[in-house]
DNA sequence: CGCTGTCTTGAAACTGCTCAACGCGTGTGG
DNA sequence: CCACACGCGTTGAGCAGTTTCAAGACAGCG
């Protein structure tokens, strides 16, 4: 909030994508944030306290993911997001009595502040201010299309679904002229993320295999071949690159 | 953000949610809020335009509620948020090319603003920038909430959790000492709500009526005998309760 | 080399979905 | 006033897709 100033996406209603796409802030880091956050480098698996000494705590994903895991009761878990560079999370996030679990899931940076310093700063700079709104609001944007998903998808639409979004955020061009991106989520993690079953969604990653969609050159890190076959496969693919931006799909790796 | 306060909500990490309730800042509205805003009545079904004349429109529900569906392209529709009264939905949550559509599912009233005009002043109104950043927090969580229970619950987990939630907001002791809430939703919706079939649902509420947790004195209106037997067949139910406050529940009507 | 954790795969069981029929209340026109 | 169509909710039967459970493959690591 703060500025009077026009969202940077180019506001749109319902309809289809246009080809101009609205670029999230990425680079866009107001420098006053980074000055003044703590820097956490994480690794892969390690977890954020959402509290800095009992005051509630906010963090600014600089490189890398977080995700954001609840725990119900019989032991259902959910991986509700995953935050990738240019988020924003502050704990008041995470919902009570859920088991609320932030964790890396892969090496990058954090910065981090208390709540009330960065609300402070906020108030201060107009800048940081429109920073953090338009990060929420595009989170919460995404997160809509997460639930759409996992709420109407069937499994391989899930799938794939899943690996577009991840094939946009960091997908290079291979040598081949594929794209290859990091897979830095487990099965499980992934399962959870797309509410399905571990097995299922191997079962389903093979399909896609036997299909020559997709390959594993290596261990956690995926190689598409065709990727407007793949993103034929997800309902949502006009929407995620409308989020997510397809500057990633002409990056050279 | 802008303040230094301490949100509202006692901070809380992971583990039980402990009697003391957060409480919502329902009745807290900030009156410079009212003021400025454009009061909009709203009937069932009315549906609230994402734009005012081309600029991102906010809303404040002030009392019925909202709804936010997406609809992506094989017509798999899908309600990714209900409103509240104190809620606040800003177009920008809204994704892109997934036909996002907002409307009322009660008569009630929201207040409307420019996103503009509304960023404006909350950077001038500390109490106004808080009170917008709590409750996006808090409607956040609620939507991990939400997530888990479509991604991992089944029908009947699903249904008992979206009717604890709305005996929570508008349940009233009923005079025979059970709990009454309407039901502003109609089959279809709720489906879409819950992630699941009409024809499921259906059936499910059916089971949950023959088993004498629920009736239907009169059409859009739910009677639940024993609101504890319900709470036990959601893993959510001390999140919701947490969430929601359970001011409600001694609310006589 | 054998261990462990992760991933894969198969067969059976089950849940929720599809499709079609029916009941009911409401509005409309004869 | 009745007949009819319509929207909405309910219900049944059969089916499809997912989950479950258990076994096996594979890589990483002491």
């Amino acid at each position: 909030m703060t500025t009077g100033l026009k969202t940077r996406d180019t506001f749109r209603l319902t309809s289809a994508a246009p080809s101009e796409v609205a670029v999230p802030a990425f680079g866009g880091l107001p420098g006053a944030l980074a000055a003044q956050g703590a820097v956490v480098r994480t690794r892969r698996g390690q977890s954020l306290a959402l509290a800095i000494d009992g005051s509630e705590a906010v963090f600014v994903v600089r490189a890398g993911a977080l995700m954001l895991r609840v725990t119900l009761p019989p032991g259902l878990r959910q991986v509700v997001a995953i935050l990738y560079p240019g988020d924003v999370f502050r704990a008041a996030f995470a919902p009570p009595a859920a088991s609320a679990h932030l964790s890396a899931v892969s090496s990058g940076e954090v910065l981090r502040f208390r709540w009330t310093a960065f609300a402070d700063l906020a108030a201060s700079d107009p800048e940081i201010a429109r920073y953090y709104e338009d990060a929420v609001a595009r989170q919460t944007a995404r997160q809509a299309i997460h639930m759409a998903a996992v709420g109407r998808f069937d499994c391989r639409q899930r799938v794939a679904t899943f690996l577009v979004e991840l094939a946009l955020r960091t997908g290079m061009r291979a040598p081949c002229g594929g794209l290859t991106f990091e897979m830095p989520l487990n099965r499980t993690d992934m399962a959870d993320y797309l509410g399905l079953n571990a097995d299922t969604l191997s079962r389903t990653m093979s399909r896609l295999r036997a299909s020559g969609l997709l390959s594993h050159p290596e261990r956690h890190r995926a190689l598409v071949r065709d990727f407007e076959a793949l993103a034929a496969l997800t309902p949502a693919a006009q929407s995620l690159t409308a989020l997510c931006g397809e500057a990633a799909l002409s990056k050279h790796g």
